[in-house]
DNA sequence: AAGGAAAATGAAATTCATTTTCAAAATAAA
DNA sequence: TTTATTTTGAAAATGAATTTCATTTTCCTT
């Protein structure tokens, strides 16, 4: 049975968060450690509330504070971002990241794809030159259809949910 | 003394207003008159609060629900559209825009530059067609520092204090 | 192991931009 | 004018994000 890649990574990060913790006379908690290992296993882009749900089914006990704030913890860290698209919630992804990417958003189900693109990268340093800008980082995103639902966007979505409710309350 | 094509397009976009109001059984009023004035001759990027603040210098009685309702009403109509950058604010800007443009982001001054790139537009449809995505919008953003700022640093922005006021309360 | 200083936890409270409510005022049609 | 409808704006509500604080846990030092 060999260790797939992605445990190996999640390992590898896990004690990185060790260290951390050590080094700047944190703690290293149960509650760390469970939040910390459901978030690398999971895919990224999820907000704090639906990681803490996730985590409620399985380990009883781990308060929505705490999620958010190891959530925090981890960006400070190096070993998540945070993403704000349009339906106005709070995403972490677990970084590093292979590279840099930006994102394609299906308006229907919610779906989030990454992609890179080196033109891409090229044209928008090169735009940001010609107006004497000094760039730091950048977003694109793209909002459409996916694929799937491109022909058949009958139900509503768990992003326009989202969004519906965002907009209801913002 | 030859009108300018600013104000010429101003009163068009207020004709445009006053037409959709009637059209939809909704009233004009000295409000919604000054509201949209100031917020057409501004350049764009205006939060409901900063309208309000720059109304009520040279308008008495003039509320701040009345300028955000106004605000989504202009954009409900066509005239205006939300934006949100990082600082999790909410813009307006007056629509129709000569063209679809993107925006360069100073992160110490504040000041938003649009811009408009043919290639990018293209080569952003190509990469959405890759994932067999259909396009509904995009949203491309670039944070850095301006020809101004890029040397001289030193100053707190009003949108570093935005983003750090936004980052205590979110 | 035991003690103790420092940090972590989590329920509850707070924050603040945004949005809604509602009673009074203004508009426009008859 | 009269009247029905819409608008206004102060105040209240909303809700995601963040902080507070009393209690618990960690972990370093004996």
């Amino acid at each position: 049975m060999y260790k797939s890649v992605k445990s190996f990574k999640i390992s590898e990060k896990k004690e990185r968060l060790k260290n951390s913790l050590k080094e700047k006379g944190l703690k290293s908690t149960r509650q760390r450690d469970v939040i910390a290992t459901e978030f690398l296993r999971g895919t990224g882009h999820i907000t704090a509330e639906d990681l803490y749900k996730k985590i409620g089914r399985k380990h009883k006990g781990i308060g929505f504070t705490t999620v958010y704030r190891t959530l925090k913890l981890l960006t400070t860290l190096g070993l998540a971002t945070e993403r704000v698209f349009a339906d106005n919630l709070t995403r972490y992804e677990p970084l590093p990241a292979e590279d840099h990417h930006d994102h394609l958003i299906c308006i229907n189900c919610g779906t989030i794809t990454e992609f890179e693109n080196m033109k891409m990268e090229r044209l928008q340093e090169k735009i940001s030159n010609e107006f004497g800008f000094y760039t730091v980082i950048h977003k694109m995103e793209i909002y459409g259809y996916c694929k799937k639902c491109k022909y058949h966007s009958t139900e509503v979505s768990e992003y326009e949910l989202n969004k519906a409710k965002a907009k209801n309350k913002k």
